[in-house]
DNA sequence: CGGAGCGTTTTGTATTGACTGAACGAACCG
DNA sequence: CGGTTCGTTCAGTCAATACAAAACGCTCCG
């Protein structure tokens, strides 16, 4: 288990630095990465040795991220969380999003009457460069999406077919 | 020139959050954009109302990131800044590079032995998703690359024309 | 040598943010 | 109702960071 731990600590160093989350929202992120089904927020607290008030804050910082997303069960107050299926587009929209937002200003910049030429030039070069990167990336993203949900529906079926043969229960998910 | 500050300003909070730059350093940027030619040390802190240590470190730092160069003329003691002529790609490599060290580490989490085919499986869709992304941007910022260098060369070259029509000298620059 | 004009490094301060423990509030149970 | 068991919020501490002012070091003068 504490081959795990080490790598916990280390995708959540990548995630501080990508994303910019505090240290234990990117632990929270590799070890719900790594966690079959759910976590509740106190089994996060022990594991990551934090109080149960960082998980409480952070989990929700996640969640509005859309990497996380938060489950409840009929009859158990407690919260549990999951990492979301789609985590890392999750992200990458996110931070489309920004350059989106830098391409408007970079625009609104371009619609001052500015005396340079250089000056027009460079905004126009970098409104477009910027377009067309994060247009293509979208674009992309989408194509990727398709993609998988094709190979995972075929994966899916097998799968029962294998079931069907089998025609066994529980298959122990711990 | 008010109205110049303000676009300053606006760009700064962009930057400032898109590449989490302290605010020194994002201004620096986005005066560099809205600048023709050069900027010295002193112009930025005059022009910014900051002192001339900020600017030095933080000059410094865009440098190191690429999207800022330094510039010395003979005769001349002072140091001047530009913005790169390829800032916003730089940028972009950059969080390639750090989506990269990303993959790197859930591939390590992918050669580990994993009891969870859940886990293993999801690992395996966040590197094949990443990598893929990954792959298609860089590929897509190359073909963005060589289609602007076509253009420019094609800019530059009825520009020389019409400079061989006028057969005048300096362009008044500012 | 003694400035003057550069950029850098250092030192101190203020701000920001992460994190915790404790207090709190709600839902459940006896 | 009083006690649990949850999650959240609050208040305080601690560390990291941004920034400025001052000291420093270098180079070019006179």
């Amino acid at each position: 288990m504490d081959e795990q731990d080490r790598l916990i600590e280390r995708l959540g160093l990548v995630f501080e630095e990508s994303d910019r989350m505090p240290r234990i929202a990117s632990r929270i992120l590799g070890l719900l990465l790594l966690t079959p089904g759910e976590c509740s927020l106190e089994q996060m607290a022990e594991r990551l040795s934090v109080s149960r008030a960082s998980i409480s804050v952070d989990a929700r910082r996640l969640e509005e991220c859309g990497v996380v997303e938060r489950i409840t069960r009929k009859g158990d107050r407690r919260d549990y969380y999951r990492i979301a299926p789609d985590h890392y587009s999750r992200t990458l929209e996110r931070r489309l999003k920004v350059m989106a937002r830098l391409i408007a200003v970079l625009d609104e910049g371009r619609q001052m009457k500015i005396e340079s030429r250089e000056v027009r030039e460079r905004l126009d070069e970098a409104v477009e460069g910027l377009r067309f990167v994060v247009e293509a990336t979208t674009h992309e993203l989408e194509r990727w999406h398709a993609e998988r949900d094709k190979r995972k529906a075929a994966r899916q079926k097998t799968r029962e077919e294998r079931a069907g043969l089998r025609a066994n229960g529980a298959a122990a998910g711990r």
